[in-house]
RNA sequence: GCCCUCCUGGCGCAAUGGUUAGCGCAACGGACUUUUAAUCCGGCGGUUCUGGGUUCGAGUCCCAGGGGGGGCACCA
């Protein structure tokens, strides 16, 4: 029944049965509970036990063994307050429901609520399982600068901080991606950078102003490969963290299974409208099929960007299972290699899932002088008003001078990669700490 | 930025416009030597988010503010 063998255990007081000369606690830990046994005369302290309050932290020493009614116990021989809890959790059967409260205070949502704690043990996992993926593929984990004194890499628009000593302005990244190819330029073939970046935009059930990108370059592929290597993570993925290939998201079941759908963006596009459109269809019938969509025209457009909005407006909610929609208009894409055959249009894909983007690649454009052409026409586009129009990156161009070899390069959202996997409707479910208007204090 | 909605002891909930705002858990005191959200008994705990208004009477209706959530827009 009781073993002799002696087990120290640490942990937090979450259940207290007192009843008499005998008491029945529930300690947990990060790993999981287990029931104390104490017996008045086994316990030099066992008033001091029975007045323990839910939440105090306490090591016990004892032995182990099975009570009468079979459960599993430490039947404890000595314990030590370790650290009191002054405030309790809330209620011990409900947890604690109050959205702001557990945002706010997620430690408190933690212990209150396994079903938080295992959302978040799960996306800890995940990123741990990402490295040992790459890892196990030659991919370097590598750092990059989250002060940039030139905003790039993402169309998107940054918070800008200063420094004293310098008296310059700096921007937090919005993407990692130019510094990670000025790597390639020196010589790491294949790197990866799991971090976080910063866009000054509004705050949504899919929006954290911080929130963590993976991005990883490969020199010598292009993006036919990396679409094979995010196929191979996210079923990697899927299958440790959730045991199928085929998982639940939102009452709907998501199918992994291999090989994606691969489909170019006009294609999707015409497929949804019913009739064929293209980077090629007069732009007027372009302009007028934006409108009767509803969608805000911008006199700068051209006509991919046209293209890019009718896609998002008719196509990408309704793609459910993972697809690979490719060959976007170079017009939308500063960054990535022309496509080696179609004119107007760069190797470039974005991967949806239940109707978002989790994942944009490219293979990378290396040509100096057309990278230049892009940042000019970027740097056109944000004079015309484009808040979120890149900069022009003179280093960047110079790095590229060196010779960025043939890459291909990635970007996937971890917080959206992890609603996926943990079933969550809102990205402050995966987020710890998720961006709060500052309490007040009074 | 726009629209909708919510806010009641520490936590979870209740209260057709009508006494002194109830209940469970926690906390506090007591009973109990095999409990499983233990059970039983006792007392304590709230300016119903804030400020106005309507009313004989407001937790409840109206207005403004604060905070939260959902949706739209933008994005990832």
């Amino acid at each position: 029944m009781v073993t002799e063998d002696r087990y120290k255990v640490a942990g937090r007081l979450m259940l207290l049965r007192s009843q008499g000369k005998i008491s029945f606690g529930d300690l947990r830990d990060q790993f999981g509970s287990i029931q104390l046994f104490v017996r008045s005369n086994e316990v030099e302290d066992f008033a001091l036990f029975n007045s323990l309050n839910l939440g105090d932290w306490i090591g016990v020493e004892g032995r182990i063994g099975k009570t009468k009614k079979g459960e599993l116990s430490i039947f404890v021989e000595s314990f030590t307050l370790l650290a009191r809890a002054e405030r309790n959790f809330g209620d011990k059967w409900h947890g604690v429901s109050d959205t702001d409260t557990r945002y706010r205070q997620r430690y408190v949502d933690l212990w209150a609520n396994p079903a938080s704690r295992e959302t978040f043990a799960k996306r800890f996992k995940m990123i741990s399982l990402m490295r040992r993926f790459l890892e196990d593929r030659g991919f370097f984990e590598v750092e990059t600068p989250i002060l940039h004194p030139i905003s790039g890499g993402a169309l998107a628009k940054p918070f800008v901080t200063h420094h004293n000593a310098l008296d310059a302005n700096f921007y937090l990244r919005i993407a990692p991606e130019l510094y990670l190819k000025r790597l390639i330029v020196g010589g790491f073939e294949r790197v990866f950078e799991i971090g976080r970046v910063f866009r000054n935009e509004g705050i949504s059930p899919r929006h954290n102003p911080e929130f963590t990108m993976l991005e990883l370059y490969q020199a010598y592929v292009d993006y036919s490969d990396i679409m094979n290597l995010v196929e191979e993570l996210l079923c990697y993925l899927a299958v440790e963290l959730n045991g199928s290939l085929e998982i639940e998201y939102q009452g709907k079941t998501l199918d992994f299974r291999r090989p994606w759908r691969r489909a170019t963006l006009e294609e999707l596009a015409s497929e949804s409208l019913g009739y064929e459109i293209s980077l090629e269809t007069p732009f007027e019938k372009l302009v007028d099929i934006a409108k009767s969509l509803s969608i805000k025209i911008e006199p700068e457009w051209g006509p991919g960007k046209l293209v890019l909005e009718i896609y998002e407006a008719t196509t990408e909610h309704r793609l459910w299972n993972p697809t690979f929609v490719m060959d976007f208009p170079v017009e939308v894409s500063p960054l990535a290699r022309d496509h080696r055959s179609k004119a107007g249009r760069v190797e470039r894909f974005e991967t949806i899932v239940a109707g978002r983007e989790l994942a944009n690649a490219f293979s990378e454009l290396n040509d100096p002088r057309e990278q230049r052409r892009r940042f000019m026409h970027q740097v056109e586009m944000g004079r015309a008003g484009d808040d979120e129009a890149m900069s022009m990156d003179e280093d960047y161009i110079r790095a590229l001078e060196y010779g960025l070899p043939p890459t291909g390069g990635l970007g996937i959202g971890i917080d959206r990669l992890a609603m996926l996997l943990c079933d969550a409707s809102q990205i402050r479910e995966v987020v710890a700490f998720p961006a709060m208007r500052p309490e007040v204090f009074d």
